[in-house]
DNA sequence: TTGTTGATTTCGCAA
DNA sequence: TTGCGAAGTCAACAA
């Protein structure tokens, strides 16, 4: 990894054109060839960059990056504060937990949570428009198709009520009731789904993950 | 800006529970106090981070990071292999051009594409849920609602079909039939539009642009 | 302040 | 490889 610290303008042409006027600005040329641009401020998102595979060309006073896809990013060098490298080496990379799919897998794990005696068909249940996450059979035998987001908006009662009238056009489903699934439901999804007649299901995550725990205790 | 060599393990706390072990990475102190810890590779995103505001508490060995809503970013440092620190300045920021808005320009300047003889009502036609990007008149003056996308995917045609249901209970406008143009129509998004009578339409940007140099060239 | 929409989105999974 | 949905999405803009 590359570090340089300079004063320099920049201009991308790619999707779109974009330009940066001369100011001193910290440089980063990673290990695969990818360049960020980053100031002081702002969020973890560089002012410019250019993504991996592409390729650097340095001049006197002017970096040429070239992508992939015929896009580049110029860079004009005015003045070097500091140009430093470093090898870091490969990283382990990152472990992450707590996230939608852990949540439809022990949703799927723990159907008792919707209803006693309910049964799962199968997880990402596919259709035409996308897979449901999961569907299910109730304590009397009627199909459920249940979405599950970490966040509850108003998109994904849209998403289930699009699922919901495909599969209930199918004779061997049909009926189909709905139920959303979340973490947290805002109360305009609420509103939304109590409209279409979708039952809604508030998930404790910590709860349901300490179950988990539980179980796995008793062996 | 500071910036920070070391050999660090990382611990986020917040919507997600992560985790990075030990290895050398690169640590960036930004002027708002937002910490990113980027590694050798990847894209732009960092590995890791905290945006502002958040507040930065050092010991030795040990960075803490909290932000507004209470996540922590623990960092634990054992070895340093760099630490600098300069003073960038303010940033004049970037300048975009080529965007949505771009392509909605063009397209109200080239309703041809559409078809002939169409007229265009006005753009960012006003509906009490939002405007609508294109209002036209076809070519036996029937209302022709447009709804424009970069990347064309299943939200954009429900926010059409949205505007459809609403404008057809104008007795003025009815009935109102729907285009849904975009540079990349996704397969999924062309069925559903298919299924609600919606026609699409593929948009070529460079070609559309092209037409508008041409005609410049003409003056 | 809250909600909505776009993004040079990036990332990860599955077909 | 490609398609598609999620993201600690972020960020700009309107109500």
């Amino acid at each position: 990894m590359r570090l340089v610290i300079a004063r320099c303008s920049v201009d991308y042409v790619g999707r779109l054109t974009a330009h940066l006027p001369s100011a001193l600005r910290l440089l980063i040329v990673k290990a695969d060839g990818s360049v960020l641009v980053h100031s002081d401020g702002g969020s973890y998102k560089p002012l410019n960059w250019m993504s991996p595979p592409c390729k650097l060309t340095e001049e006197p006073g002017r970096w040429t990056v070239t992508g992939k896809a015929g896009e580049t990013l110029a860079i004009t060098i005015t003045e070097v504060i500091s140009d430093s490298s470093v090898d870091l080496g490969e990283d382990p990379g990152l472990v992450k937990d707590g996230v939608e799919s852990h949540l439809q897998e022990l949703l799927a794990a723990q159907l008792e949570v919707l209803g006693d005696g309910w049964r799962l068909v199968r997880r990402e249940y596919p259709t035409p428009i996308g897979p449901v996450d999961l569907m299910c059979r109730d304590e009397a035998g009627r199909s459920v198709a249940v979405e599950i987001k970490r966040r509850g908006e108003i998109d994904g009662v849209e998403q289930l009520t699009r699922y919901l009238d495909l599969l209930n056009r199918d004779p061997l489903l049909a009926p189909v009731r709905g139920v959303f699934a979340a973490q947290e439901i805002r109360p305009q999804a609420r509103v939304l789904a109590s409209d279409r007649g979708i039952r809604c299901v508030t998930l404790d995550y910590d709860r349901m993950r300490g179950t988990e725990d539980d179980s796995l205790r008793l062996f």
